[in-house]
DNA sequence: TCTGGGGTCCTAGGACCC
DNA sequence: TCTGGGGTCCTAGGACCC
């Protein structure tokens, strides 16, 4: 027998415009976007005319003239934020947050103490909406790829609740965008084989979706068509990785380019992962050219790092590297920098910063001794002052076209 | 439309070991 | 000595999610 329909996803209605608008009346029923040089989120009105987050602020305006433009509240997107996700949690402990702004929870322990998924979905809503002020859509179903899609459904404001009895015809004439794990080019390629909506999906031999999609997701992209999700909702584990990266418009590809700004990539990097004692074995990076195509070079060590100069400098011998394979490339258009492979860091490593590339680990130099004390008292006085309180000499300000508080709201806990 | 930032997972080839 | 198979790790690239 089928089980019920206990699993909501729960989506704030374009969180942070929607935020603007409820701290400030005059921009209710207007187009806005959050942001500046870059749009960060638009409100449905502003979408209506095109507008999207990630697009530059000069197009935005070109799409809508009367775009009103808001610098972001931050401190009260994550407030509000846990503030919503937190109704979720007064009626269960089973909620799997997946953003700030967007949650699974499974009800099927708590119907007794408040009553059907559908009616508890209802005060999830009324709740939200009355003691925060924002809208919230909400898909209620069976399984959490049926539920994420009936909230996307149900957008703005709403509620879809999908019947265990209904399934397939739910699904059946929805394109196949809305398919957790289909993107553009996933989109596009189905579109080759005349294959538009979740229905279409299902008709097709499994087999020819793997040959078109590879093993796992053409796989994975079958059973969700056919309504199979195995998936639970559970609590998230911590980040596997840690990374940050800045878009440069178009620059030289030289050292005086590069070397600050992966000082300063590093050094946020280094700073979360020190803060949470933590290092990391593999340094990847990222240099993407003015075409917008990207290059990555890794290196595994056998010891984690987690000293910012360290970090820097390991970046800097891998750029170089991608910069010697590319000679033709003049410009450079983005950097990044990504740490995994995480560990728990030893007080002994937390001191001396091993793990340079294999043939030049430098163990505990003076030199290496002074950088990680370097780390520790800015560490500290962050901590006190706050994390724009220092700031290492080389790291490049310029280099922030997003302010820092939008990409800490990004930040998955380490 | 020449595009932000922080993440996750998959693929495929090669090295290496047993 | 040759051959084969399986497992694991590393590297580079790609797609996707919010």
């Amino acid at each position: 027998m089928a089980s019920a329909a206990t699993i909501l996803h729960a989506d704030l209605d374009a969180f942070y415009a929607s935020v603007e608008q409820l701290l400030d009346p005059r921009l209710r029923g207007k187009p806005i976007a959050v942001g500046g040089g870059v749009v960060l989120a638009a409100s449905y009105e502003a979408r209506a005319f095109g507008v999207r987050s990630g697009m530059p602020g000069r197009r935005a305006r070109e799409l809508c003239r009367d775009l009103v433009f808001v610098g972001g509240h931050f401190d009260e997107y994550q407030r509000l934020g846990d503030a919503a996700i937190g109704v979720l949690g007064d009626f269960t402990p089973a909620v799997e947050r997946i953003s700030i702004d967007e949650a699974f929870a499974d009800v099927a322990g708590c119907t007794h103490l408040f009553g059907p998924p559908a009616e508890i979905a209802r005060r999830v809503r009324a709740r939200v909406r009355a003691e925060l002020g924002l809208p919230i859509s909400i898909g209620v179903a069976r399984t959490k790829h049926l539920a994420k899609v009936a909230s996307q459904v149900a957008k703005p404001d709403g509620l879809v609740v999908v019947d265990p009895g209904a399934e397939m015809e739910f699904l059946r004439d929805l394109p196949v965008g809305l398919m957790w794990g289909v993107g553009p080019a996933t989109e596009a390629r189905l579109a080759e084989i005349g294959v538009s909506t979740i229905g279409q999906l299902a008709e097709t031999a499994p087999h020819r979706v793997e040959e078109l999609l590879g093993h796992a997701a053409g796989r994975k992209l079958t059973d969700l068509a056919w309504n199979r999700d195995p998936r639970h909702v559970q609590a998230r584990g911590r980040a596997q990785s840690a990374g940050a990266q800045s878009a440069l418009g178009r620059r030289p590809a030289v050292e005086a380019v590069f070397k600050p700004t992966l000082h300063h990539l590093a050094d946020r990097i280094g700073a979360r992962l020190r803060a949470r004692s933590l290092a990391g074995r593999t340094i990847t990076v990222r240099v993407r050219f003015a075409d917008l195509r990207a290059v990555t070079r890794s290196i595994t060590m056998s010891a984690a790092v987690s000293a910012t100069r360290a970090l820097a400098e390991i970046a800097e011998d891998l750029v170089r590297r991608v910069l010697a394979d590319h000679q033709d490339e003049k410009v450079i258009s983005l950097l990044a920098i990504s740490v995994s492979h995480l560990e728990a860091q030893t007080d002994l490593q937390l001191v001396l910063p091993l793990g340079l590339p294999d043939e030049g680990r430098r163990p505990g130099t003076q030199k290496g001794l002074a950088r990680s004390r370097a780390d520790q008292a800015v560490d500290a006085i962050r901590k006190r002052f706050g994390r724009d309180a220092v700031d290492y000499a080389s790291a490049s300000r310029e280099a922030r076209s997003v302010p820092d508080e939008f990409r800490r709201l990004a930040e998955k806990d380490l």
